[in-house]
RNA sequence: GGCGCGUUCGUCUAGUGGUUAGGACACAGCCCUCUCAAGGCUGGUGCACGGGUUCGACUCCCGUACGCGCUGCCA
């Protein structure tokens, strides 16, 4: 007998990935890493063969982009393929007729169902214990088909029967399966083999206690990837839910995590997603990339968004990217941040407005920008000298002078440090927002 | 309805009979400061309820409530 570590995924290919199909990846792929054994990808293709191709991509494309490589599976190959249900009929063919050769199936209105023996099974679970299923009563545990009169397949079924030819060690899926799983046993046992483990983790839920479904933004791995979320984040995040390393630290290596992870660390409750506490965290690696991530990250953000910076140089897209850095949670909020490096026609935020462009601060600013225009080195020290020498001069702090003036630069109350954004925007270009602010109050 | 699982701050969690019930996100206030963030400090909110067991229960047992899952010729 192989005592080979051997967890596998099998999505059905309904045409992306969802977050909490992802976190049950996740974990089987983390199982696998810190025994050392194999993480399997397997296609659940029983039920549509239109498209699988396409459907199946974005499943790929989403483990892809957290970093849980399979090493068996569509793509990489593997001795156990192949690794479409679709492509196996003939194997259950196969089994289907073990079992009627050996008594455990009959046929009903077409379609082939599977005998249930009628007693107990005690499914020993490796996140929830032991529990006794009475499958005596035929009322309460009606006898399952296997397949339809069409000849397809039923997942329960082909599932036992892929877990089996692929030699699975242990399962590991979600608790929604768990009330399923005494009928698989049954399965196994009529074949004269061996059940694998079994560990059935918690689900997560929506912010109001509902299962996530498709419909809820942020159920699908792709709205992380297009919201410019970093996949160590998110794998980091989801490693959170329902698995702790008990010592308090929440942002971890995930060498880290495979070396601590163990299925006995696994909670028993459900899970909310918590998005605030995402975004936090992608803010924690965000501000930990080095500047040339950064850059790559903020100009492609900024390339599939409304800003427009190809009439820009590219030092200058790279001077005003650098000013964000260690400013923004999720590259999502980029083009927002820094849109007025991109544009002249600024629109000034009401409240702003209110607060800054004041007849009080009407000459104030008007002295700010006449320091502005006498200094022949247009950077970031020499601007905040500037500040500070003109407000000693006007008996003011400095505030009643940056204000108005990031006002009157970007349209915005808050942003990048203003004496480094005043550097990139160009002497040239401040002057003339400044004059411009100045002719409307 | 039946069967199964679950229940510690709003959320994620630590906690395994004796703790001022700890941390994090979020929230509020303060500090720092060119704004916003970041960082630092402070604060409030929690063991679902009722019975046991025990000298003593968040921790063990039973029940109730609530939530979730399964109960398909979906996966």
């Amino acid at each position: 007998m192989s005592s080979e570590i051997r967890v596998r995924f099998a999505p059905s290919p309904t045409g992306y990935l969802h977050i909490g199909g992802a976190r049950t990846a996740l974990f089987n792929w983390l199982f696998a890493r810190h025994h050392g054994g194999k993480f399997v990808l397997r296609i659940e293709d029983t039920d549509r063969t239109r498209n699988t191709e396409e459907a199946t991509a974005a499943i790929y494309e989403g483990l892809e982009w957290l970093g849980l490589h399979w090493d068996e599976g569509p793509r990489a190959g593997g001795d156990f393929g192949p690794y479409l249900q679709s492509e196996r009929t003939p194997l259950y063919e196969r089994y289907l007729k073990k079992l009627q050769d050996a008594g455990h199936i009959f046929e009903d209105q077409g379609a082939m169902r599977f005998r249930s023996p009628r007693e107990h099974v005690v499914v020993d679970d490796l996140v929830c214990g032991k529990i006794d299923f009475d499958l005596s009563n035929p009322d309460t545990h009606p006898d399952m088909t296997i397949r339809r009169p069409d000849g397809s397949w039923i997942f329960h079924f082909v599932n036992v029967i892929d877990d089996l030819e692929m030699k699975i060690s242990h399962v590991i899926r979600g608790e929604d399966h768990l009330s399923n799983t005494p009928k698989h046993i049954e399965i196994f046992r009529a074949l004269g083999v061996e059940p694998p483990n079994y560990a059935h983790i918690p689900l997560i839920l929506n912010r109001d206690g509902t299962k996530m479904s498709k419909r809820d933004e942020g159920a699908r791995v792709e709205y992380y990837i297009k919201k410019g979320y970093l996949p160590a984040a998110v794998r980091n995040y989801l490693c959170l839910l329902g698995w702790s390393p008990k010592d308090n630290r929440e942002k971890l290596d995930i060498d880290e995590i495979v070396r601590l992870f163990d299925l006995k660390n696994v909670g028993r409750s459900s899970a909310t997603f918590d998005s605030d506490k995402l975004h936090w965290l992608n803010g924690e690696y965000a501000r930990e990339l080095n500047d040339t991530s950064f850059y790559d990250l903020a100009l492609a953000r900024l390339k599939s968004s409304e800003v427009k910076i190809d009439n820009y140089p590219e030092s200058y897209v790279r001077a005003a990217i650098q000013t964000c850095k260690g400013k923004i949670n999720v590259f999502d909020e980029l083009p927002t941040y820094c849109g007025f490096y991109f544009t002249d026609e600024l629109e000034y935020n009401p409240e702003g407005v209110a607060k800054n462009f004041t007849v009080e601060n009407k000459p104030r600013l008007k002295a700010i920008r006449d320091a502005l225009s006498a200094l022949e080195k247009f950077h970031a020290t020499e601007i905040e000298t500037t500040f500070k020498a003109t407000a000693a001069s006007l008996g003011i702090k400095v505030g009643p002078l940056v204000h108005p003036t990031r006002l009157a630069t970007t349209g915005s109350n808050a942003g990048p440090s203003l004496y480094h954004l005043l550097e990139v925007l160009g002497k040239e270009k401040v002057l003339a927002r400044i004059d411009r602010a100045l002719s409307t109050f």
